[in-house]
Formats: C-alpha cells, sequence, structure tokens
DNA sequence: TGCTAGCTTGTGACCGGTCACAAGGCCTCA
DNA sequence: TGAGGCCTTGTGACCGGTCACAAGCTAGCA
C-alpha cells in the first residue's frame, strides 16, 4: 500500500494573504530586516505561527546561491579519527547556521572523486577534504572550475579558494626520535602505510632526516609498510620481529597500526615496553586503554577539525585564508618506551 | 582582500542553445529519458561535455519536491558507536543517490530538537534518528507536520510515516543474566544511565525480570545510575566496591561504562574476572582491546543503520515499512567473566 | 505650498530545474 | 484522403524563495 504524503507547506505568499502584506513584506520579517512598521511585524508573525510557516531552504539556497552546506569527504566515518574531526568543523560550522553533508569514501580515490563531483552538484558552500588518496590538485581543479573553496587535511595544495590544515607531523616526528635516541635506542623501526594507501606521505622523509642528524641512519629493512589497520599492524610487526637484528623501538603511522604490533609482540613472547620500545600516532581513544598504555603523539583532532572550518569560512567569505601554521602536536609518554636495556644493547653490536 | 567567486554555471538553457534544442529536450537527456533520438542525445552530450556542465540539484530538488537528502541527528558524532551506524546506513543509502546530512545533538534535547527543525526546513526526504533524549512522539509529531517520515533507533513510536528499529536488548538481557547466573553469581548489579540521560530506557525492567525469573531479585543498591562515560563507569565501580556486599558480577550500559569500572577495579585492587565478572554492552572496538578483554554483547551497528535505511527507504517510497524485528544481539564471551569462586560465594550468606 | 528625504511596502523578474500539455512529423489502417 | 497513434520535441507555468527597483506616505524644510 502506497500513501502519498507530501503535505504542501505554507510559503510566504500564503503568509503574506493571510497577513494582508506581499511576500516581500513575509521574507523581510523572517530576515528580520529593521525597516518594518511593528505592526506590520506582529501581524506577520501571528500568520506565520497560526500557519505553522517554516522557510523553504531549498527555494532560499536556489535563489540566494548560499546553500549554507558543507561538505565533508573523509576515508572512513567510523575510524577512530576523522569523527572527532568533523565535530570539531561541526561545533564552528554549526552555530553559523551550516549543515554538514557527510561522504564517505570507503578511502578508494575514485569514490572520492565522484563524492566531491555530487558535493558540487549540490552547491556546497565549501568542502573539507579528510587526506585523500587522490591527487589533491587535481580535486582541487574541480573544485575551482565551480568556484566553491575547499579545505584539505594534511596536503600539500594550494592555489586560490583552496587551503590546506596541518598538523606539525615533522616537529614531532623528530621529537620522537629524540625521545627514543635519548632512551638509548639506536635501531628504530618505522612503520608506514602502503604506498597506494598514503601515496603523498612525507613521513619517511622527515623520520630519515631525523636518524640522519644523530648518525643513525636505518637500514631500509627497518622500514615497513602495510596497510593502516591492526592487521597491517600485526603483520609488520611479525616482520619486524623476524629480523636478524630486529629493532628496539618502532615509531608507527597510527595507534591502529601500533596496536597490531603489540599483538604480534604478545605472540611472539617479546614484551613491551622491555624489550620493544613502541610509539603510536594520534591518541585515539583506545590508545590509553590498551596494556601496556601507549606512548603516543596527540594529534588534536577537534582542533583540526576547528582550524579546517576557520579557514573555510575564510575563503567563503572571499577573504584570502590566512593558513593556519601546523597545528602543533604533543608526545604523550606512556608506558610502552622504556630506556634500552643490557642485554638489548648487546645485540646492537 | 575579498574576492568574488561565484562564478555561474552553465544551465540546461545554454546546453540546449548550444546543441539546438530546448532546455527540456536537456533536462530529458540528464535524466536518461529512452525516447530522445540518438542524433539529438548525441548533441546533447556534446554540449554538456564542452560547457562542463553540471546539474544544479537544488534546483532540481526544488522543482521536483525530493532532495535525496537523508537527515541523521545522533548524539554525538565522536561516540565510538553512531559512527558505525551511520557507515551501516551510508552504504544503503549512498548507492541510491542519497546524501546524509549529519547533525550532532550533544546529547541535549533541546539542540535535537533544533535540529530535526532544520533538517525540516533543508527539506530532508527522510530522517533517522539516534536514540533522541527527547520525547520521540513530540520529534515524530515535528516529522509528520511536514510530511517528513522518520525512523527512530531504539525507541518506542509508532503511527504513520514514522517507525523504529530495535536491537533485542531484551532477550541479550536474559541471555547475559542466565549466563552470570549459570557462573554462579547471585549478586548481579546493573550499572545504568542516569534517568535525565536515558528517559525511556527498559533495560532495568528486562534485568529485573530476568533476575526475578531465577528468584535473584536484586537489591536496590546493586543498581547504580551514572553518566555515560568512563569517569562515570568509573564512579559506579566505586561505589559498587565499597558496598558491604559488593556485586560478584555487573551488567554494564556499555562498554565504555564497563571499562570504568575495570579502572575502579584495578585501583582497588579488585581482580578481573577472579573477584569481580564484568559485562560490557556494544562490543565496541576497544572493548576486546583493554585487559582483560571485556566480555560484552555485540550490537550490530552497521546492521542497525542499514536497517534503519532500508526501513526509511520503505517510508518514503510511501509504503508501509514492514519494520523489521529486532535485531539480534551476540554475547561475546572473551575474559571479563569466570566462575564464581568459593570465597565471593561465602560472602553471600 | 512644493520639493526632497526617509521610511515602509509592493511588483515582477529571476534562480535552474521539472511538470503538464501541446504540437509537428511520420506511419498505419480504414 | 483522412483519422488515429507513436515518437520526438517545444512551450510556458511552476517550485518558493530573493533581488532590484518602484512607489506611496509622512515629515522636514525653504
Amino acid at each position: 500500500m502506497t500513501v502519498s504524503l507530501k503535505k504542501k507547506r505554507a510559503t510566504i505568499r500564503d503568509v503574506g494573504r493571510r497577513a494582508l502584506v506581499s511576500h516581500q513584506t513575509v521574507s523581510r520579517v523572517i530576515n528580520g530586516e529593521p525597516s518594518i512598521a511593528p505592526a506590520t511585524r506582529a501581524r506577520v508573525e501571528r500568520a506565520i505561527a497560526e500557519l505553522g510557516f517554516h522557510p523553504n531552504h531549498v527555494a532560499r539556497s536556489l535563489a540566494s546561491r548560499k546553500t549554507y552546506t558543507v561538505g565533508v569527504v573523509i576515508g572512513d566515518v567510523a575510524s577512530p579519527f576523522f569523527p572527532d574531526v568533523v565535530r570539531g568543523a561541526e561545533d564552528v560550522l554549526s552555530p553559523l547556521g551550516y549543515s554538514l553533508f557527510l561522504a564517505s569514501s570507503r578511502r578508494d580515490p575514485e569514490v572520492e572523486r565522484r563524492n566531491v563531483e555530487h558535493l558540487l552538484e549540490r552547491c556546497a558552500d565549501g568542502l573539507i577534504l579528510g587526506t585523500p588518496r587522490s591527487r589533491p590538485d587535481e580535486l582541487a581543479a574541480l573544485g575551482r572550475r565551480a568556484g566553491v573553496p575547499m579545505v584539505f587535511l594534511n596536503r600539500a595544495v594550494r592555489g586560490r579558494h583552496v587551503a590546506s590544515v596541518w598538523v606539525d607531523w615533522r616537529s614531532a616526528t623528530a621529537e620522537v626520535v629524540g625521545y627514543l635516541a635519548g632512551l638509548g635506542h639506536r635501531r628504530i623501526a618505522l612503520v608506514v602505510p602502503s604506498r597506494d594507501e598514503a601515496p603523498f606521505a612525507s613521513r619517511e622523509d622527515w623520520y630519515a632526516q631525523a636518524l640522519a642528524r644523530r648518525d643513525l641512519a636505518p637500514p631500509p629493512s627497518l622500514i615497513v609498510r602495510e596497510r593502516i589497520s591492526i592487521e597491517g599492524g600485526h603483520r609488520a610487526g611479525l616482520r619486524l620481529l623476524s629480523l636478524d637484528k630486529p629493532p628496539t623501538a618502532v615509531l608507527c603511522h597510527n595507534d591502529t597500526m601500533a596496536i597490531g604490533i603489540l599483538q604480534s609482540c604478545a605472540e611472539r613472547r617479546v614484551r613491551v615496553p622491555r624489550d620493544l620500545s613502541i610509539v603510536g600516532w594520534d591518541d585515539v581513544l583506545y590508545a590509553s586503554l590498551v596494556t601496556p598504555p601507549l606512548t603516543t603523539v596527540r594529534v588534536p583532532r577537534d582542533e583540526l577539525g576547528r582550524a579546517a572550518a576557520a579557514t573555510l569560512l575564510d575563503l567563503m567569505a572571499g577573504r584570502t585564508a590566512g593558513e593556519p601554521g601546523p597545528l602543533p602536536l604533543q608526545l604523550i609518554r606512556r608506558q610502552s618506551c622504556r630506556r634500552i636495556g643490557r642485554s638489548l644493547e648487546r645485540t646492537r653490536s
């Protein structure tokens, strides 16, 4: 059984008729324009209440060419990372009347591109793009053609109507390496996403630079690429632990992978942090919940979302965005790292 | 410096002019209507490509009175629960061309209501409401007035154009109680949200019923109300552990609170599961990551989102929704529960 | 008294699609 | 030869707001 259910709602003309004014006057009242006689305003407001009138946002958008909508494209709604970013963005945007269109790309560049086009067709006023897999400049071109500004998360792009918001990956990487070196570690491994998952990551460079500065240039075997997942981390861990000279410390792309490594250690009876120090990245909720609690780098995700929103707001207002500097990260020392022990030091020979 | 950036995009009339056809023919082509001469279609498609034309979704929405938009109101985007539900819903909806408007209510009934009204003004075709704090029938009334169907998550509402999707809380509660009783537990506590956070919860009744069926009617002191958070769980745990006759098992509203209890146990040197068995709820990611891994009840969140979306689709199509039965839950036995020990049994006297 | 200014309100086009309907061309069949 | 039908295309109103501009009214001032 199908039932038609679209009732027609009252329009400004209906309200106008009832209040004996023109539709334009009604429009003025709902937009809070000052130049309305108090008596008129009262009449209109009564009519609005009586009819249960609510302005039609779609019509308004069409006429005013402004939708008060921001599109957000992220890899996965249900990751432990993005929702916080979205929340931050929403905190800034929603009090200003903006709504968020959410699209997740399942980490697929093709889907990502379609999502962007889709959001553009829907006339989003601006887009926030969470670390896309596609080439950022390609997406930026789409936005530019449509005249819609975009803000990228942790991606290098520039140009008119495009900006990006950064997290200070470089300094934090240096800090972590310094921290581990200070604990006596010499063989510090790096676990990063496989190329197709993070085609533009420069984390590796910074890691290499930081190590080079201390004459700790890493053998290639200490850099492992894996999928971004617990299982990926697990595989990476097994690989590292099977090395002739296993590392004494690992720096992970993120906490999720770090937890995979933790699991591989448990399997192989490698004690953390006694036999292996592990540093995660992001400081997601569960980083502090596992055993041992993960030493990690806190990424201010809410803040990242807020910064992205603020930057986008600038761009949308036609201001050339004062791109904020990279957001500072913070090394959170918990219990997955430790000064290197004698026995381990020996194997370094 | 402000730069105007709104370029005007090509419209169907522009395309029509270029292809020497009327705008209506262009409209037919972009909608894939069959009754178009191949030659005409080709001409139009070429014009579309040359002009880089993309249809304006807003205009289309206004004219067709259909926005292909579903509003989703949830308590918190960044909770470990809702994002999975959203993903499930998106999986169903997005291939059909729907976009999701996301609004989080910060668990505030007032915000919730405003969000709903806002989404209604934006002419969402339907709404999915994540376990609202406000009275569901009040929200339902808003939807009904606007002629927009709604699906509630885990809330009892009914009526035309309103449905809800359930998770089989009752059976699962009975199962958990049975499981714990089977392990010899007699003093089984319940930790639930404070009234203002979950004003309609009937979990408590089912718990009481399940216990009553086994002559294990709980003393009131074993039912603790607290905020839904790790800290809330922590407080609840401390309170339970300070009792003259502390429980030997606890059933928690969700994993988050269970983890708080776990922490309170660590503080008080109460060993889990030896001294206290704990059952969580939801089976969020970190439930399996803590020590000991939490025995919990798996709530199929993706599935819940998909079911909500499917039901909403029915409603939007004007079909009276075949409300799916409650989704089955699954008790996941990990390591936070254990057969009651002698010493504990004795204190039961 | 007449002119200008300011305040308030109204008129009709417009945003970019869809919808209902009409109409031209061609074929079939009586 | 003409009526009817199918296929294809065009016309103009319409969705419900906003925008630019005009116009009525009252007050102020020379």
